[in-house]
DNA sequence: ATATATTTTCAGAAAGTATTGAAAGTTCAA
DNA sequence: TTGAACTTTCAATACTTTCTGAAAATATAT
C-alpha cells in the first residue's frame, strides 16, 4: 500500500521531468538540461550530482556540463551541507522567478546581436538602378528594428517589474 | 558602380537571411525554415521554387519542406502569376503580424499538451508516509500551472489585441 | 607532503536532425 | 489520352548536437 502510494509520486515526478525536457527542446533549450531543472524543481532537497545521474541516467560528463549550465543562466545554485565535502545543487521554483531569469539571459544574449545585425544591414546605400528594391528592403529591415526595440523595451520592464504589479496590470486591462 | 551598389545590396540580403537563421535555430526552429522565411521577407516579388532553390543552395525536396511548413504556420502563402503555371511564395513582411501568427501557432501546440500534463500530474494522492513530499510537489505543480494560465490569458489578449493597443497600454504603464 | 574524494575536461561515439536527389505523383493544355 | 511541367515523397546520407567515460585537474583531510 505505501509503497504504490511512493510509486505514484515517483512516476508524476517522471512524467513531469519528461514533459518539461520536450517543452525545452522545442524551445531551443537542450533537454537533458531542462530535465535536469525539473527534476530539481520537484526534489525538496538539494542533489548531489551523483543522484542526479543516477534520477536521469546520465553519465557524470553530461550531468556536470548540464549543471554548469543551469547555474550559468541563474536558475540553479551550489548548496553546501555542512560537514560534507560533496556538492548538492537546488533550483529556483518560483515560475515568476524562472521565467524572469530566463528571459533576461535571452535578452543578453540575443537582442544585442540582432540589431547590431540590423543596423550593419539598413546601411546599405542606393545606386542609380535599384534605388526601389534598396528602398523597399530597408522598409522591411526598419519595421522589424522597431518592433525589435519595442519588444525589446517590453521585456525589460517586465523583467524589473514585480509580478504582482505586472499580472494585476494585465486583468485590469482584459476586464 | 552599379555593379557596387547591387552587391552591397545582395550581400545585405545575405548577411539578414544567415542571422535571420541563427535567430530561429536558437528558438527552436529549423535553420532552413528561417533563412527561407527571410529570404521571402526581404524579396519584393514573390519567388518560385527553383529561385528559392537558387539563393539558398539547397535542394528541391528541402526548398518543398520548408515552403510547406511555412506556410502550415500561417507565415507564407501561394502566389499564383496570371498564366503561369508555376507557383510562387511570398512571407508576411509586417513584424507584429509575424509575431502574432508564431504566438497564435505555439500557444495551439504547446499550451494543451502542457496543461494536460500538470493536470494529470497534480492528481498524485498522499500515501501515509509521504504526505509531506507529496504536497511539496503538488505545490511546485501548482505555481507553474497557475503561472501557465497566467501566462496563457496574456498570450491570447496579446494575440487578439490591436498592436497600437497593445503598445500603447504598455507606454501608458511605463510612463 | 600524500592519499583520497570530488569536479572538470574533452576526444571519440552515439543519437538526433536536416538534406539530397531521384522516382512517383499530380496537373493541365493540347 | 498523352506528355511536359511542376510538386511531393522518402530512403539514403550528411551534418549537428549531445553524451560518454576515462584521464586530468582540483580540493580537502590527515
Amino acid at each position: 500500500m505505501l509503497y504504490v502510494c511512493a510509486v505514484e509520486l515517483k512516476e508524476a515526478k517522471e512524467k513531469f521531468i519528461q514533459a518539461w525536457g520536450t517543452l525545452g527542446s522545442n524551445w531551443g533549450i537542450n533537454r537533458t538540461m531542462a530535465q535536469l531543472h525539473a527534476l530539481l524543481m520537484v526534489s525538496p532537497e538539494p542533489l548531489s550530482t551523483d543522484e542526479i545521474m543516477e534520477e536521469l541516467n546520465i553519465s557524470r560528463g553530461n550531468a556536470n556540463m548540464n549543471i554548469r549550465a543551469l547555474i550559468d543562466w541563474g536558475l540553479v545554485s551550489k548548496v553546501h551541507k555542512p560537514g560534507e565535502r560533496m556538492e548538492y545543487f537546488s533550483a529556483e521554483k518560483d515560475m515568476w522567478k524562472v521565467f524572469k531569469q530566463v528571459a533576461k539571459e535571452r535578452r543578453k544574449r540575443e537582442v544585442e546581436p540582432i540589431f547590431k545585425v540590423l543596423g550593419e544591414v539598413g546601411q546599405v546605400k542606393p545606386g542609380k538602378h535599384n534605388k526601389e528594391e534598396v528602398k523597399e528592403f530597408q522598409e522591411v529591415i526598419k519595421g522589424i528594428q522597431s518592433f525589435a526595440s519595442k519588444t525589446d523595451r517590453t521585456l525589460e520592464m517586465i523583467i524589473k517589474a514585480d509580478e504582482n504589479w505586472f499580472l494585476s496590470s494585465f486583468i485590469k486591462l482584459v476586464k
